[in-house]
Formats: structure tokens, sequence, C-alpha cells
DNA sequence: GTGCTTGCAAAGAGTTTGCAACGCC
DNA sequence: GGCGTTGCAAACTCTTTGCAAGCAC
């Protein structure tokens, strides 16, 4: 799965002449195993090795070619791959310690499409934030 | 209704123990009017009635007793008053026009709650945007 | 009159840009 | 080796903060 995310990676830079490199690689695998980032902690992240220049740079060329977009939660930007690396899922945003969880859910994404049906809506693409607090503040309160 | 909504406006401040102040109601005048708009944007339509820093201070006060709060439209934060002066609703945001549209849907509320439910995920609120071509412009394209 | 609120100005974050040096292809 | 890419540093924009004056209640 990862070397076929990396190779999907390197073919998608080559098919688009742009180089490969070091900088390129690291904030690819930041976000990889970092999941959704803010822009400065994906800085933070790639410290020292890639200036904060590079970072911003990277994360602009690489959301031209769709490896990676930026969405808000929390009223914060925060950067993630796109769902040909992550497939497709909606966050739900914890306001007490401020963690994302991934969620997929296919009757969701049915009453979605139905509703976009009923307005004559041809949806591409949509997304969905649910904020409130998670099962592990919610014990932790309640204790 | 407009009038309804400034004596809610005005209540809810009295409530907290916030004075009515020039920026404060023109602030919110600018969201009554003006829909979801982004902070540059707001700054400017209060301009130079209000300063940049008040305008800040305003906003954030505001969001603390939720007459508004941010949400995600076309990938840049806007400002819109809470649900209490516009209602519960989703947007639909068409890429071509730009022009967003007001939805609400029963089916996708509940779909919405039994995924959190599932999560064991106590949810506050959410937002949802749904990007794609609405029905004018897909009419326009196809004549 | 009292204390919250504002405008102003300056400080602090976050982001972008010019340019010479570097290194991937 | 050529040209895209990077690091560095400075410029810019956006947002926050301190403080004295002002105004709503």
């Amino acid at each position: 799965m990862l070397i076929a995310m990396n190779d999907y990676f390197r073919r998608e830079l080559q098919r688009r002449q742009l180089k490969l490199t070091p900088p390129r690689r690291l904030v690819f695998e930041a976000l990889q195993n970092g999941g959704p980032l803010t822009m400065s902690e994906l800085i933070r992240r790639t410290q020292p090795a890639v200036d904060r220049a590079s970072v911003y740079r990277t994360v602009a060329r690489f959301e031209q070619i769709e490896i990676l977009h930026h969405l808000i939660v929390g009223g914060r930007k925060v950067i993630e791959l796109t769902e040909r690396f992550t497939g497709h899922h909606h966050h739900l945003s914890c306001v007490r310690c401020g963690q994302l969880q991934d969620v997929h859910d296919e009757p969701l994404e049915a009453a979605l499409q139905r509703l976009a049906d009923t307005h004559g809506f041809d949806a591409h693409n949509h997304v969905i934030e649910v904020s409130g607090v998670c099962r592990a503040c919610a014990t932790q309160a309640a204790a």
C-alpha cells in the first residue's frame, strides 16, 4: 500500500515533468505519516531539512497537480493528501482536544447525492465537517 | 423579520451585558445584508467607520456568544450569522457562476447524526459544502 | 460616573518573492 | 550541462495587543 502510494506519487511528478527532490519527498512523507496537518505543523515536521519557503512552494505545486488539497477544520486551514491517497472520507473535529477523526459512511453519501439531485445540482465534490466532543474527551470529562 | 433579527441581536447583547455600540451594529448589519463574507471583505465594508482591530475583536466576541460563526465556501474561510438568524442550512456552491444555494434536508441530517453516534462522537455542529454545477449553468452549457 | 469598548500604532504571525547557488534528470 | 528547484533573507499581508480616550448604560 505504502509502496503503491509512493509509486503513484513518483509517477505523477514524472508525468508533469517535475523533479523528485528531497524537500518534495519529505513534505509528501510528513503528510503520509501525519495525516491532516496545519501549515505550521507541516513546516515544523520538515525542519530543519526543508526551508519554510520551500514548504509553501511545494504545497502550492502539489495542490495544482492534485497530490494534496486544503480544507478548513475548526476554523483552521489544514492540508492533507487527496482522495487518491487517502480514500474518500470526512472529519469529526473535537473542540476539546483538536484531534481529527477520519470517517466514511455510505448512507450519508447517498443522502447527499439525493439532495443534490432534488435541486438539479451536479455535485462534483463535497466537504463535511462535524465538530463536537470525541469519545475520549467525553469520558475524561465524566471522570 | 429584519426587525425581529435586530431585536434578538440587541437582547442577546444585553443578556451578556455587552454594549450595543456603532461598530458592533455595523458589523452585524454588514453580515445581515451581505451574507457570508471573508474577513477582509467585512473589514472593507465597515471602513472607514470601524477600525480593523475592532472588526477582529467584534468577530471574536460575536463568535463566543454565537451570533456568528466560520464556515467554508470555495475553500475560503468566511463568516456568517449563526442559524438563529439564518436557519439551519447548507450550501450548494456552483463552480461556474459562484452562486450559493441554501438547502436543508432531513434525511441528510439524520444520516450525519447516526454516523456521529456510531463513533461515540457528541456532535455539536456541522458544516457541509457541496461544490458542482447548478441547474442554470448546466442548462446554459447544454444550449 | 464607571467600566467596557474603541481607535491608533506598533508588535507578532504567517506567507510570498528575488536571487544566487545547487542538484535532479 | 541545463534548467527547474532550493535556501536565505527581506518584504508583505494578516492578525493581535497595549494603552489612553471615548461612550453606552
